[in-house]
DNA sequence: GGTGTTTCTGCACGATCGGTCAGAAAAAGA
DNA sequence: TCTTTTTCTGACCGATCGTGCAGAAACACC
C-alpha cells in the first residue's frame, strides 16, 4: 500500500535492506556452520559481517529466527537439484545429473550443507516442521518415480529409499566432511581436476547397481 | 609403586572410579552428540549422569580433556570395525563385512558417530591431531590393500579412495541422520527387519559396481 | 527549513557458562 | 582409634550469552 508511493527512492533503500541482509545470512552460514547453533553467537555472526551485534538483530529478531532463514535456503536450493528425477527422463541420466548438481553444491556451498547436519544430527529442534511438512511428502514423490523407472524396467530391482538416502549420504559427505578429506589429501583442497574425478567414481560406484546389466553411459556427462 | 601395596582395596576403589567414569562417558557422548560442543554443557552432562558437576570436574578436569576421551573412544571402535579389510580376504565378502559392521555401529553407537561428524564438521579444532597422525596413515593402508584386489583383477577398477568414502559416508549416515530417517518412516525407529534390509541394500548399491561382471554372492551374508 | 519514518548503535539486564577452591564425607592404612 | 588419602560437593568468580531499549543518525517527504 503505501510502499509504492515512490517506487524509485523505496528501490535504493530496499536495496540497503536487502544488501545488509545478505551480508548478514552469508556470515550466518558460515558461523552456524564452524561453531553449531550454540556456539554461534550473534556478535561472532555480527563480526564476520563486520556490523555490530544490535544490528542483526534489528533486521532478524532473534538467534534463532536468523537460523531458521538460513536452513530454509539450503533445503530449498536442494529441492530444487531433484528436478531432473522425472518418469519422463532417462533414469541413469537423470541420476547422474542430480548426483552432479548435488556435488557442485558440496563444493560451492559447504557451510549450508553443514548447517543442515548439524540441525539433524540434533534432532531438528528449530525445522522439524520442515521435516514432516515438506521434507515427506517431497521424498515420497521422488520414491515414486524411481519405483516407477523400476515398473518400467528401466533400472534394476533396488530399493528406491535407499538409493536417495545413498545418494544424500555420498554427496553431502563431500560437503560435511571437506576438512578430513582435505586433510587426507594432503591437507590440500582438492582441485578442479580431483572434483571431476569425485563426481566420476561417486556416478559410477552408486549408478553400476542401477543400471540394466550390459547398460553403458553410468558416467558420461550430459 | 605404592599401588600394588593392597590389591584387594585398591580392587575395589578402582571399581568405583571406573564406574563412576564410565557413567559420565557414557552421559558425556550422549549430550555431545545432542547439543554439540559448545551447546553441551558440564552441568548438562553431569545431570545426564545423575551426579553433581564438581564432580565431572573432578574427573576429567577440563570439557576438552572429557570430550577428547569421547572422540578417541568411537575413532578406535570404527577402526577396528576395519579389520576385514586385508589382502587375504575375499574382497566382496570383507567389505560386505565392513559394511555390516560399520552399520551394526550405526544402531548401537549412534551417539558417538554424531560427536565425530560435529567435530569434523567444525574442522577438527580439537581432535586435528587425531587425523594427522593416525587416520591418514590408517586410510592409506585401507586404500593399498583395495588397490591391490584390483591390480589382482579380484574386482572392477573402481577408486579406491572414493569407495572408502562412500562406504563411510552411507553407513554414518543412518546414524547421523536417524532423525530424519525416523521422521520418514512416519515417526517410527527402524524395526530390526528394516534394519536388515538396509544392510542388504547398502551392500546391493554400493558393492554391485565393485563385483566383478556375472560375479555373485553380494548381498549374500557370511 | 520541518516532520515522520527507517536504520543503526551503545548500554544494561538476568542467565548461564567453564573452572576454582575450601572443606565435608568416605575410605584406606596404621 | 587416629591419620592420611581419596572422593565428593556447594559456593563462588569472571566472562559471555541473547535480548530489550532509549536514543542517535540517516533518510524520505512536504
Amino acid at each position: 500500500m503505501k510502499s509504492d508511493v515512490n517506487k524509485t527512492t523505496r528501490g535504493i533503500q530496499s536495496r540497503n535492506r536487502e544488501e545488509v541482509t545478505t551480508r548478514i545470512l552469508v556470515a550466518a552460514e558460515k558461523v552456524f556452520a564452524e561453531f553449531g547453533y550454540a556456539g554461534a553467537s550473534i556478535s561472532r555472526i555480527a563480526a564476520s559481517a563486520g556490523i555490530p551485534k544490535s544490528n542483526v538483530v534489528y533486521y532478524f529478531e532473534t538467534k534463532e529466527a536468523l537460523y531458521r532463514r538460513v536452513v530454509g535456503e539450503i533445503f530449498d536450493i536442494w529441492r530444487a537439484a531433484a528436478d531432473s528425477i522425472s518418469v519422463d527422463n532417462d533414469p541413469i541420466r537423470a541420476l547422474g545429473e542430480y548426483i552432479d548438481t548435488k556435488l557442485d553444491l558440496a563444493r560451492t556451498r559447504p557451510y549450508g550443507s553443514k548447517v543442515w547436519a548439524n540441525e539433524i544430527i540434533q534432532r531438528a529442534p528449530i525445522v522439524q516442521d520442515y521435516l514432516e511438512d515438506e521434507l515427506r511428502s517431497w521424498t515420497e514423490n521422488r520414491i515414486t518415480v524411481i519405483e516407477a523407472w523400476v515398473q518400467n524396467g528401466q533400472i534394476r530391482p533396488i530399493s528406491a529409499r535407499h538409493l536417495l538416502y545413498a545418494i544424500w549420504a555420498t554427496t553431502q559427505h563431500y560437503a560435511d566432511f571437506t576438512h578430513q578429506i582435505t586433510t587426507l589429501n594432503d591437507g590440500v583442497e582438492l582441485s578442479d581436476a580431483q572434483w571431476e574425478d569425485t563426481k566420476t567414481a561417486v556416478k559410477d560406484l552408486l549408478l553400476s547397481g542401477v543400471a540394466l546389466p550390459g547398460q553403458d553411459g553410468v558416467v558420461t556427462d550430459g
